[in-house]
Parts: structure tokens; C-alpha cells; sequence
DNA sequence: AGATAATCGAGACGGTACGTCACGTCTTCTT
DNA sequence: AAGAAGACGTGACGTACCGTCTCGATTATCT
């Protein structure tokens, strides 16, 4: 790719990319009121109209951002075990959602899609969409194992395993130690698991 | 109360009370970014000093407002029965959230929240706290009677019932409708059930 | 005049004399091109909407400024003789047009006006037409002393004697000495004298 | 001239009429402001970069337009009168300011050069230069049929003639209607006029 | 019965960022 | 080589609100 300052058979790559970064630096160093679109333009070396040619909304940027970062993100395991894929998936979501960059750009944009239902669409269309087939995946391996009945419902129960993480994330601020997750993931076994009457231990 | 301009000993209630309907009523009627300092003061016929004279942000305003109306709200009933309980409460909550203008406020104040650390703390202090009070009541009274073991953890009781639900309302954006609520508490009975082995039915 | 800055009750003095300066000194330092708003509120150390609060343009503003510098320019003295009267005013108009700021004022206002019909209007009502009052004086005190004849057409006079030196000025570039200003009204009051055939020397 | 996109010898006849036309029409319909690069281009179906090639800035392109018209105007009659000469030109003069597209054009350019000193000397060198020559001629022929003394001042003397239109046209907008002309003319010739003290009656 | 001082309305002020327009330069592909 | 197309960095435009300030009017209490 050579460098070159635009034409009409391709936008630039690297004005695209430095928007991206200057964009998610921004909103790191000095949170969502310091993403301007000024500041990305000065910070990135671009032209504000550039940026206009092919943003609508600083949102969009950021939903841009996200999704470069999301890319190959929370995947969840296939160890073969419900317990343990769901153990391990949790844990990863709540370290995504309360520690990574890209977690901070989510809870921004989440933040933002309450004030505005057209990102609130375009959020679910280009990310929510795509994290609920890999939140339902540790849960259909299951019920092909036969871990789960056939008859479960799993969208009751990824809104059991993620809903609490994310209230606690973006409402009451509490952290989610590992010791959530886990004990998220055991009562959730607890609710689905055949009752075997004669052999009560089921923890891990 | 007297239509007046100024005095020396006290404000004008009547202007407390303009502002904050106009800042409810901008908030309905035009969104979180259609509620400007300005606008406030020229549909309340107030003077902009005036406003920053008693509120620090149009934050503040907003969470006046939504104080103002939850002042009896989602206290949960008690009718001895902790099913019952959850599933009246889950329900008026889900409604709430969903459904009147106060939970138009709360989305917009978790929303901006995201953006701004110092609205999180104060949205805790002024009204999370009491909600989860509200919303361990049952539990509490539960556990007092011998519904649920006294060694229960509460607060991750109330985040598996009440975070499903917010997490619908703020990220996915399904409605929830009282089969949901219903399941939640269900599931959330099933778990803490005294597990009578030889009788495996369990649903109600 | 006590300093502040601005209430209902009057604008600022020192907002407006520090627009008029910056605009006047940005013209003479840079050319019209370089009077933009931005830069006239940088250097006055004034907001631009402070600017467009009072001006609906640039050219309003360079008006201002050139209506203020003139307020008691280029009267025209009162010798009791014509000649002597208009070689002066003449040689002052010259001196202001191409020497003086005001002067750079003026030309680049009446450069602007020919894009601009609203501006010529302007200029006319706000300079030219009291600067037309001032050049007549001499000429009508010169009817009542019996110097012209009454029935003199003085609005074409006036067209003679000043049209020359704003052609050269605004059109040819030329210089307007003192010589040619004198030859001016040589050749004016040539036309005008009775003619007395028999005393040829009518020259000063 | 067959249609095409470029060649390898030479410039593209058809874009450069093209220009000089969008130009041309842009100023009339839309003023001076309304004439911009990007207009053009997009106007004239040509590419703002071959618009560049070939001209400097738009008023070269104005200046070239403003050329072409004017190639065979306002070339002086020669009636072997120098009264019936001047008056007959100084008519077409006035004509041609006030009411032809090329003095709309010429306006705009002797605007411009108050703002524009490079303009203002390509202004004189491409047009001004030849336009006073064209005045000078029934001066000069006068002289050498001996109505004028050989004396005469006439660079002074266009100015006295032109001064005056060009005055009303650019600085008054009063319109110049041929009563005026032929009185500029009619003062004119009294000035040189030989005089013959018993013959009182000069008027044509 | 005034006098008085905090509060009120109004709105001008210095700012920041917005989204748009046109500039003049560039790169690419076509003719 | 010249042209059409159009993306690029640049800078000014005019607008919307921000939070601060000053002003004169209002009015409940205190002298």
C-alpha cells in the first residue's frame, strides 16, 4: 500500500487508522466529554472534513475502534465441559468489560446508545449480535453433549450469566472477582443439572 | 406561594419547581443532549445564575427530578411468600425501568454515568443505596422465616435477579415481560431450595 | 464608565473600540483578505459571537471603524475665495485617499461594495453622503458670494473635481500631486468665470 | 474540435471555453462571492485540478473572460469633430459600465484589485493600458487638426473626461445618463477653446 | 415605616466545539 | 501529456452552549 493523501479509487488507510487510535487514546486519557472532534483531528494529523468524509458522529469512530479491537475477542473456550467453558468465559467477560481499553470504549458506547437510540440499533446490529452467538456457544456444545436438556432455554440463560456482570459493570460499579463468575456459573449448574438424588457433590 | 423575584432570606421555590419540570419535560421530549443549561432556563422563564446558583451540572437537575418523583416508588410488598415477593417486585421493576418517565431518567443518568465517574458515585449514593435496600427486603424477611438458609448470599442473590433485567433494559434492549421475571425468580427458587432428593419435581 | 463585561443594560465600550482597532490594524498590516473574524477577535482578545452579536459582517465592522476615524475629517476650509478653498479641500481628499489609514479603509469598502450591493448602499448613506455635503460647501458658499453664477449645476462640479481623483486612485493607480489637483480647479474655474473679454489674466 | 479528456498535445480548447463561460454566467447570477474554483469546475464539467493548470486564481479566469469580451469595444469614432467624437464615446463608456455583462465583470475585477495590488497591475497592463489609448485618440487627432493646442495636457484630460463616470459608477452608483456625458464634454471644450472674445455664444 | 440585602429576570462576556465550505495539492486511471 | 475524479490537509465560516459577570427590580425581614 503505498502512501499517498487520497483519490478517488481508495480513502486512506493511514489517516483511517491514526483516527481510530487518536480516538481510543482520547477516550482513555480523558474519557467520553474529551473525544471531540477536533481533538481526534489534531491528535491523528487529519483533517476534521476527513474525518466527516467518513464518520457521521464521534460515535461511529468509536464504534470503529471497537470493533478493530473486538475482532478475535471473547471466544469462548471448548474444553468439553459446560463448568469449565462457562468458568473461563465469564471470568474473560468481566475482565473485557472492568479492565481493557476496549472495555472502557463498550461502557462508553452502552452509555452513550441511552441517549441515543439510532447507536443503541447500530450497537446491537454490529456487536451485541455477534457476542451473543459466542455467549451461547459454551451452552449449545452442552446441550449436543447432553449436559443441558434439549428443552433449555439458552437465551434465559445468557441473560442469567452475563446480566449480572454487566449490572454490576455499568450500574452499581462493584468489581467482578473470579468468585462471582464461579458462583454465577454454580448456581446456573445447580438450576440445570439432573437431579441425581444419590450423589450430591456437583462443585468443581 | 407568592409569585416573586428575589428575596433575602430564601429561594424561590417557585423557580426550583420550573426547573425541574423543564428538564424532565426536555428530556422526554427531545433526549439527554436536547437538555441544555439555556434551554432549561428559557422554558422554565428562569435566569441561567438562577440555575447555577442551586445546581452544580444539568446532571444534578436531572437527578433532583428523578429523586423528586421515586420518592415512594418499588418498595417491594410483603406477603409472607418469597415467591410472590420477587415476582411482584421484579415485575413493577421491569416496569419501571421500562415504561414510565422516571425510568426515562434513570437510563439517561446510568448512561451518562459511563461517561462521567462523579455522576456514578453520586447515582449510588443517592439512590442505588436505598434501591438495594428496597431490594433485599424480601430476601431478608426470606431468610428470617426460614425460606432461604441464613447463610444466603444476598447481594449475589439480588444482582442474579435484578441483573438480568438491566441488563435488558440497558444493553440488549428486549423488553421484559413478566414470563421473564416470573423464570427469574423460578430458577432463583430452584437454586436455593432445600433439595429434597427423593421428590425430583420442582417446578411450582 | 465602570469596566465589566456587558449586561442587559449596554454593551461593552471596550469590546467594541478593541474590534475596531484590530480590524483597522489587521487591514493595513494585511490586506482585506487578512481581516477575518477569527483574527479580528484574537488580537482584539474578544469572543467571535461577541463579534457577530453586534456585526452582521466584516465590512460592518471596517465601516464602524471608518465612520469613527472620520467623524471630523476632510471639512473644507473657509478662505472666502473659491479657488484658494478648493485647491485645499482637493489636496486634503488627495492626502486622505491614497496616504492615510482611513484612506485604505475607504478603498477597500468601496472595492468591496462593487461585489456587494447592500454594502454600496451603506457606504452611501453612512459617508458619501455627508461627504458630498462637505464638498459642496465651498462651491455654494462661492454662489452666495457671487463667485459662481446661481444657476451653476454644483452636483456635476462636484462629479469634475473629485471624480479625477478617485478614477486615478481606484482605477489607474496613479499618484494625485498637488500639481494636478491645482490643474483641476485651474480648469474648473476657467469654465465657470464670466467671461471679461478684455482682462485675459484670470489665473491666481 | 472533437470531444476529449486530455491528449498529449495540447490543451483542451472545449474546457477552457467552458470555464470562461461558468465563470462568466456564476458572476452575473451570483455575484463575486458566488464565483469559486469548486463552482466552476463542477459548472463547466471540468476538473478543479485543469482549472488550476491553466489559470492562477479566478480572477485571472474573470480577466481572461473579461478579455475575450472586450476585444473590439469601445473604440472611438473618428468624425474629424473632437465634440461630436467625445461625446459620442463617453457615451458608449457609460453604456458599457453600467449596463453590459463585461462592465459587470470589469466592476468586479477594479473591486477586487482594491483588495488585490498583483491584480490591480495586471489589470492595468491587460486592459487599462489599451482602454486609454482608445481615450487618447480623439484627443491626439484633435491636436493634429489643430482644435487642441499642441500644448494640451492629455493624459489630464482623460482624466477630467473618464474621471468623472468612472466616479459616479464605482463611488456614487448614480447612474450616467448622456445629458451628463455631453455636459463633461461641453466643459471640456470651453476650457481649450480658443478664446474669441466678441463671439460670447459657445454652446453647441 | 423605611432600609436593606439576598435572590430574581435578563443578557453580554470570553470561550470551546460544532458541522460546512472552499481552498490549493496530491494521486490514480482514462483518453 | 492532459483531463476527470475526488481524497487530502488547511483554515475560516457562522452557530450553539458553556459557565461567569454585571445590572436594576423585587420583596421578606430587621431596625
Amino acid at each position: 500500500m503505498t502512501e499517498h493523501h487520497g483519490n478517488r479509487y481508495g480513502r486512506s488507510e493511514r489517516a483511517r487508522q491514526a483516527v481510530l487510535e487518536a480516538a481510543d487514546d482520547l477516550l482513555v486519557e480523558r474519557g467520553f466529554a474529551g473525544v471531540t472532534i477536533e481533538g481526534i483531528a489534531a491528535r491523528a494529523g487529519v483533517a476534521k472534513q476527513t474525518i466527516y468524509r467518513w464518520w457521521p458522529s464521534k460515535v461511529d469512530i468509536l464504534m470503529d475502534a471497537f470493533i478493530d479491537d473486538m475482532a478475535q475477542h471473547l471466544t469462548p473456550p471448548d474444553h468439553g465441559d459446560l463448568g469449565l467453558d462457562l468458568r473461563t468465559h465469564l471470568s474473560k467477560l468481566a475482565d473485557f468489560l472492568t479492565r481493557s481499553d476496549a472495555g472502557a470504549v463498550f461502557r462508553a458506547l452502552v452509555g452513550q446508545a441511552q441517549h441515543d437510540p439510532d447507536l443503541a440499533i447500530r450497537l446491537r446490529a454490529d456487536y451485541l449480535g455477534q457476542q451473543r452467538e459466542r455467549d451461547r456457544l459454551p451452552l449449545s456444545r452442552a446441550v449436543e453433549r447432553g449436559e443441558l436438556p434439549p428443552d433449555t432455554d439458552l437465551d434465559l440463560a445468557i441473560d442469567q450469566l452475563v446480566g449480572p456482570i454487566h449490572y454490576r459493570v455499568l450500574v452499581t460499579g462493584e468489581p467482578v472477582p473470579r468468585h462471582v463468575t464461579d458462583a454465577l456459573v454454580h448456581h446456573f449448574l445447580v438450576q440445570h443439572q439432573p437431579v441425581a438424588p444419590s450423589q450430591p457433590s456437583r462443585q468443581r
